[in-house]
DNA sequence: TGCTTTAATTGACCGTAGTCAATGACTTCG
DNA sequence: CGAAGTCATTGACTACGGTCAATTAAAGCA
């Protein structure tokens, strides 16, 4: 039943040699003091090979990023459905930001929001993608406020989810270029409070 | 009267020559295409030399940002001083994406705001210093808003002063990862004027 | 004037990201 | 089976940012 030729079959698990190899290593001493040769040396391939499976040394960090993101679906089962739409957004901020201070951590999020700015393809960079599933869970409490009348109704959807969107970004960077003294889940959850009641129904016109 | 030596004069002859070359070619073909030994080549010195007088190849462009940044005197100075301070803000921060998408360039914010997240020094980034005009003409603001009532009192003057500046960085950066169909001063705006009806007095507590 | 001190300048050197023509082992097919 | 084709792998190579011991020439001083 396995359609893999050997062949195939060996350098599936050359990239995932050198994918586990690059996160433990990564994990271990950080993103900017392992050289892609230290990796290679270690699962005793050709400096080559690794460019063979990953388009630069930002890639497979991006790969551990998109893994990391599947964590979201875990939190938006814990979240009360009846709760109000702004309400929801807070907690799935606040659950977010402890996961990225406690696990994901500074130096791996530092490589991903460098990598968006420098990577000019023309692709859109996974960190602002609709296919990320905080994104999609999100937009759904969006939704949900806007069509309950939580959120006032003369501004457009997209426009809505592009602005809290960019308050998850917006406090995720000042983290990164602050040291120390940034906490970052009190920090998203102060700027929130804010943007959000800047769009209740309450709010002046 | 001039208390230079003939050394120091050329030092800092040599200084100038650099940095100005420097942004020359950066203008013209891009930071990242340029390298330091094309730019030492064009200026008839050695390598060695660019480094006795910039710690590295982003601190020219630095340089460059914070002269740009008093760009914002003039501005101050055009703002009616009867509006509102939420206005002020508003049209402050206009001004400063109209400058930032004609004049200072994509290219030149993408390395600043890269240069914030990778100089790991103890030293607090430019980017964030309170010695910035910017920053300076926007505190008056917020400080005649909350004086006058027109922001919620039960928010700390810094914490505001935080959160409207980044706000700031937070459409910068969108800008800078997005390609395209990404108009700063719009999104910018929109923005904001969300952020700060969240601060007004009127709005819910 | 000539000796000592100071500081600007040099360029060979290092480490690293990324490239690519060449290799040869594996697969496909007659 | 053997020839032709495919593709994972190699490692020497380029390009670049940044370093530093050595050099050189101006400044300070007796």
């Amino acid at each position: 039943m396995n359609s893999l030729t050997s062949r195939q079959k060996k350098a599936l698990e050359t990239r995932e040699k050198l994918l586990k190899k690059s996160l433990d290593l990564f994990n271990e001493y950080g993103f900017e003091h392992i050289s892609v040769e230290q990796i290679t040396k270690a699962c005793n391939v050709s400096k080559g090979t690794f460019y063979t499976y990953f388009p630069s040394k930002y890639d497979v960090i991006l790969e551990k990023f998109k893994e990391l993101d599947s964590f979201y679906s875990t939190v938006e089962k814990n979240i009360d459905p009846a709760l109000p739409a702004s309400e929801k957004i807070l907690t799935l901020y606040k659950e977010q930001m402890l996961y990225l201070t406690n696990v994901v951590g500074k130096d791996l999020m530092r490589t991903v929001y460098t990598a968006a700015m420098t990577n000019q393809v023309e692709q859109v960079h996974y960190l602002i993608s609709p296919q990320r599933k905080i994104f999609q869970i999100l937009n759904t409490y969006i939704e949900e406020g806007v069509r309950d009348g939580e959120f006032r109704a003369n501004l457009e959807l997209t426009q809505i989810q592009a602005t809290i969107q960019r308050c998850m970004r917006a406090n995720v960077y000042d983290w990164l270029i602050h040291h120390e003294e940034f906490d970052l889940v009190v920090e998203m959850d102060r700027f929130t409070v804010v943007m959000l009641n800047g769009m209740k129904m309450t709010s002046r016109p």
